[in-house]
DNA sequence: CGACCGATTGATGGAAATCAACCGCTGTGG
DNA sequence: CCACAGCGGTTGATTTCCATCAATCGGTCG
């Protein structure tokens, strides 16, 4: 992947470009430093507080972003009132669906978030000078994709205990991807009402199995919200994966 | 879409491809004819089987292919058995993950299945000739991204009977995209036990449903797989979408 | 302090899984 | 030719897991 970076040094990289994961895992790593300098000059960081809507449901939206820091759910909605999480996006992934309007998906910010932010435009015109940026953009799609189909297999074919453990794994090895591969200590992005909605269950069933996950001493409740898992192992074994 | 198509005449275009769809909705709409009869020439019509394996489970392929007519079916497995198809391709998709070996998912012949079958490499090697093929490649993966998201509201959050009915939606709108938009007849590509592992139910289940929604007068079963939809609005009501 | 919100816990009900019997069809072999 | 085994599918009886309904807890804010 590195091999893509056409910068060896720092020396022509826009400032608040230098520190930017989205630069180095993300998209942004597929352009020349003259590319990132002219997408820099139209790109603005923005503040998105933890619930406030980032893309409407079927709102036309003018601009794309890279998550600087936080955590965006994807949610669909049925007419009745029930909906589902489809998906969680964590930084430095690119938010935005080219090419299309709407796919009837709205994005939440479920944390506070960042998020680096540009015109749809100035992607577009870029995408077709670098057929790279094109390439990025489908390997994150493929990876999102893979995602959505082990969640399916979650969602259709897992316990109630198996989903909570599955998605608390998730959030571990997500949340902070550099750190300890054995344990792991963090705070849930998720309310209970959207675990439940990302899991199919109800806040009810979350929290028996997590109180139930405690008792088996798999994990550890600090504050609600704050959660260690000692064994990263035994969690998925309980997640079955 | 059309405007992509650098053919005018079917003068120069390989025999095998002039029929085919995937010359029009489907990736190789994204070739100038010359670049179609070079990719032509390495290329091979298969027939395979229903039931049988196109792409193991994590056994390297060293092949793509278009999908020419029948169903293939995504399947991911957990070490206990339990199985969920997470996705159905129709002509003229592509199979085939680029840029990665396995993501833990067969491909198997839901229907017996006929494939325009290409090494690997050639596909790898256009790509980086025509930006444009990979474009077409991102186009796909979008729409499976979208059906993978829809799926996941229908797995996490729909009942028995609204999957069942939206299963039926499902086909009756893929199988002949071109048909009647109000009814529909056709042969289930799929067994009781596959459509159970697509919906996250057992046989049983699946069976009173569609029992269900025949006594409803929704549907009309003939054969165990032909299944009659006098009124498509009225099943998408039963799979509230 | 009390209202409110998110979360937990308990009691009960229901939808789907499980267990089991049976149907209709096909192919096979005595 | 018929008996019967095998397979996919349906239907019925029972069980189980999760949803629903309801009460309570702990923290925060006005």
């Amino acid at each position: 992947m590195d091999a893509h970076r056409k910068d060896i040094h720092n020396s022509d990289i826009p400032v608040l470009c230098r520190a930017c994961e989205a630069r180095h895992r993300g998209v942004c790593g597929a352009l020349t430093s003259s590319q990132l300098l002219s997408l820099n000059k139209q790109s603005t960081r923005k503040h998105i507080e933890a619930g406030s809507e980032l893309i409407g449901e079927s709102q036309e939206t003018s601009s794309y972003a890279n998550i600087i820091t936080g955590v965006v759910k994807l949610t669909k909605m049925m007419s009745d009132g029930r909906q589902q999480i489809v998906g969680l996006q964590f930084a430095p992934d690119f938010l935005g669906r080219p090419f299309r309007i709407d796919s009837g998906i709205s994005a939440d910010a479920a944390t506070d978030v960042n998020v680096c932010s540009f015109p749809k435009a100035a992607i577009e015109r870029m995408i077709k000078e670098a057929p790279e940026l094109e390439h990025r953009l489908l390997e994150q799609t493929l990876k999102e994709l893979d995602e959505a189909r082990d969640w399916m297999l979650t969602l259709g074919r897992k316990t109630a205990c198996e989903k909570v453990a599955s998605f608390l794994y998730l959030i571990a090895t997500h949340i902070n991807p550099e750190a300890d591969p054995d344990s792991a200590s963090f705070e849930l992005p998720l309310t209970r009402s959207d675990i439940a909605d990302f899991l199919g269950l109800t806040i009810e069933t979350v929290s028996r199995q997590l109180t139930k996950l405690r008792k088996e001493q798999v994990i550890v409740i600090r504050n609600n919200r704050h959660v260690e898992v000692p064994d990263l192992d035994k969690l998925a074994e309980f997640a079955s994966q």
